[in-house]
DNA sequence: CTGCGTGCAAATGCTTTGCATATGT
DNA sequence: ACATATGCAAAGCATTTGCACGCAG
């Protein structure tokens, strides 16, 4: 009932195969690979299937692509959509990024086994614009 | 002059090749992908020689492998070989890890052309053992 | 009923590998 | 000279795509 709530806010047509994808990377709450939902849904889906379905949620924004440095993606529910300000040391513009922290988290989980619960950073830096201005070097 | 021996200092074998590969790592400062040394070499060494040369950099620690979303693979040099510490709220132990914050960097560059200058942060979180003490949930 | 989702098989594209030859020390 | 690096061609593997059929609304 609530995952199926859960597409309908976000716009996405309800099947049976995405119901059951959804459910698997709920319940997981690592990242999976397409290959290990196909296997935990026993084959009852084609892969191409859930390729497809797991781009969807990404576009979606409901679900997080990464890559934690081997040749194959995992994917992973969006639990805050938390954000973060990059602000530029030279004129102040303000950028908006989803965190991207999360890459992060997963990476130095699977490293280390470390779970990070907290973080906060403080980053200069310059943007785009003024890197131009100053003729990059 | 200065390449050869940033080669030997980190043990490695001097080639043309992997001169050359050096040379445009370093020449560019962001990430590049096989491919793009391979174009920039103008195919004078074999796509192979560089991925294997790109994974010996790896290995050997000079070089950074990253993802930037695409289903590709990007190289850079590593600048500053710096580390963090995670401390684990319960028990106190101290995890060391090379910064994962280069992904994070460059991730934002490539999005936002944002430059990250100077980072700090304050990470709280759980390590292996005392996660599986507390049974995991 | 109608469009969109899915399965299947084949294609794609990055990366890796085996083997014979060339190169560096 | 000897070990190891390289080129070439082929394999490998995750991911994508085209097309025909089936299901959800």
């Amino acid at each position: 009932m609530d995952m199926k709530n859960y597409l309908k806010e976000n716009k996405i047509k309800i099947t049976k195969a995405r119901l059951s994808i959804l459910e698997k990377l709920i319940k997981a709450n690592n990242p999976l690979t397409a290959e290990e939902i196909y296997k935990e849904l026993e084959g009852l889906y084609d892969l191409s299937t859930i390729y497809r379905t797991l781009e969807m949620f990404e576009e979606k924004n409901i679900v997080i692509k990464l890559n934690l440095d081997d040749n194959k993606f995992c994917f992973k529910i969006k639990d805050t959509k938390h954000k973060h300000i990059l602000r530029c040391s030279l004129c102040d513009r303000e950028i908006e990024i989803d965190c991207p922290m999360i890459q992060v988290k997963e990476y130095i989980k699977s490293k280390t086994g470390f779970t990070m619960m907290e973080h906060e950073y403080i980053i200069d830096g310059v943007c785009e614009e003024c890197s131009k201005k100053k003729g990059d070097k």
